[in-house]
DNA sequence: GAGCAATACTTGACTAATCACGTATTATTG
DNA sequence: CAATAATACGTGATTAGTCAAGTATTGCTC
């Protein structure tokens, strides 16, 4: 099935998988110091400023960030405290905690997006085939965006 | 500096983590459900046996994986007292702490290796580039490998 | 429309990682 | 060669995530 110790694939991935850790860690250093937000946390204001105007729900969030909505459920709460998420419940369907970005929450949201950029403008990210990626993102089940509100 | 609201490198960029975290996981689930390691731990026994004979420092180890030395002190506890890793003090230096592979260890990462192996192989992941991956690595301050014993 | 199944969320218990700090050892420098 | 700096490791405290299980609520089926 394999030729012993070398495979392609495997290098290229195991190399991503590297790349990429190093990448989110020195993002969350970044964002931390500057805006007192973790990377996870951007992550999830960018998910909910992308269901707006409506907001999310939990799970909904949950698959666009690659999270469980335990984590979500979790994360949201510090978020809400400091007023830059707002969370009600559906009007016809009581299960749904809706989750939404408030004012506050896109103006941070924005000024850690720049920051993001320009870190990543310090990497040589060129050659990397956004095709490729959107493909794999869809075969591992990650929806093109939080839904709306379904 | 930025067009507002488009940035192909940051797109790219954050598709990349996003299907590496969900890589991660699948990887990690299938690991711990037929051999009882991590991804990590995976990790760890992969770059023990690339520093092989002579096993490597704590330091480099945790250079080669990305993560903490303190992160790498604790993970590798426990692999110790299964039996896949020993760690003996170098003979020069009583600072370093020297970490093998066992031949235990070894066979374990046979196994991990094919496991990881087939379930990339279910995976579509064709187009990427290893050398802007490596290159990558290499910007990002990952070395080859876990150094001998320099 | 009563009852069963599915969905959305939350909580409890646990794990793996981080950072900040401390200690022991080796290297450097004056 | 004494004093200082640098290196390697480990520990305490904290955090962010996981899974498993529980509680509401809604949808489905007969």
């Amino acid at each position: 099935m394999h030729i012993m110790g070398s495979n392609r694939n495997e290098d290229a991935v195991l190399a991503l998988l590297d790349v990429a850790a190093r990448i989110e860690r020195r993002l969350d250093h970044h964002l931390s110091a500057t805006r007192g937000v973790s990377f996870s946390e951007y992550r999830l204001l960018k998910a909910l400023s992308e269901a707006r105007p409506h907001g999310a729900m939990r799970v909904a969030v949950a698959e666009a960030v690659a999270l469980t909505p335990s984590a979500v459920t979790r994360a949201l709460r510090p978020l809400e405290k400091i007023g830059l998420v707002t969370t009600e419940r559906h009007e016809r369907d009581a299960r749904r905690s809706m989750a939404a970005l408030t004012p506050a929450g896109a103006e941070l949201l924005g000024d850690a997006e720049r920051i993001v950029a320009d870190v990543l403008d310090t990497l040589p990210v060129k050659g990397l085939p956004v095709e490729t990626l959107a493909g794999l993102q869809r075969e591992l089940g990650a929806p093109r965006t939080a839904r709306r509100h379904p």
